[in-house]
DNA sequence: GTAGGACTTCGAGTGCACTCGAAGTCAAGA
DNA sequence: TCTTGACTTCGAGTGCACTCGAAGTCCTAC
């Protein structure tokens, strides 16, 4: 899985190893570090990146607060909030709680969504049986 | 609610109704049009839309299609095996059961977000408290 | 009759989040 | 030595779904 280890336990990540192992692009991988989601990643003697277990992991943070469907900008400013020291931790509950309410409002709207979406399948399907049942011409032939 | 009745039972709504109905921009409702994922809408002699009834409920049904995932090229297909007739119906069930599956795998999805982001807000108030139970100095003080 | 306001068309612009490509560097293998 | 290939930086390009703005028309109220 990792591809180097440089001394007892302290293993490291290619940019491949962790595009894999979190799913982003190394397009992204980038990105994120050149945005300042990132801290500047660690780099060999040949200038290549390693990633290690904890910049996995906030990239795996990163990708959730995504998911939760927060912005790049703020995602930025979620991360200046962390690097600027525990005394901001207030902020950012109250920022993950709000993302929270969002993603609760959306859930709930993909409630509805699949039951009018399940309600319009029922009903093409309806029609189908239907079709089925009665030929489409007066002849009495089945189809070929 | 509707502007101007023009017959008896024969209601029917301009764009700023149908922006206030549907919950869409009026930007939106001509773009739809002119991406054809709405027949051309009646003209008022002034050359004002005036949408039906049906209009709007189709307006209901594409932001149905576009709430779970459908990119537009795909909701123009759509349209497209609607206005082919009655032999596309199996097509049609095909595509709304591919997105239905598509919704639920974002809502299982969202839900593990969900655990995820609230396990994050958990260890952030227990740091809180933390920061709360124990003063910020080791004089012993109060903080201001 | 003319000013205001809401509509029309149409093409161009926006914001977002990537995504790509060119040009360069470096190390290993034939 | 020379090719191969994976990495690097950086700016530019892409795709999506709107969103806007200019220029024109038409009706109403003053």
């Amino acid at each position: 899985m990792h591809s180097k280890s440089y001394g007892v336990g302290m293993e490291s990540f290619t940019i491949d190893d962790a595009a894999r192992e979190t799913g982003c692009s190394k397009h992204t991988l980038r990105y994120y570090e050149r945005e300042g989601l990132l801290a500047p990643v660690a780099k060999a003697a040949n200038g290549h990146r390693r990633y290690s277990e904890d910049d996995v992991g906030r990239i795996r943070f990163l990708q959730l607060l995504r998911a939760t469907g927060m912005p790049i900008r703020e995602m930025k400013e979620f991360v200046a909030l962390t690097h600027a020291g525990d005394h901001t931790i207030a902020d950012r509950v109250a920022v993950l709680a709000h993302y929270r309410e969002a993603l609760l409002a959306r859930m709930a709207a993909d409630r509805e969504h699949l039951q009018r979406l399940e309600h319009k399948l029922d009903y093409y399907r309806g029609a189908l049986a239907a079709a089925d049942a009665v030929p489409e011409d007066i002849t009495g032939n089945v189809r070929a």
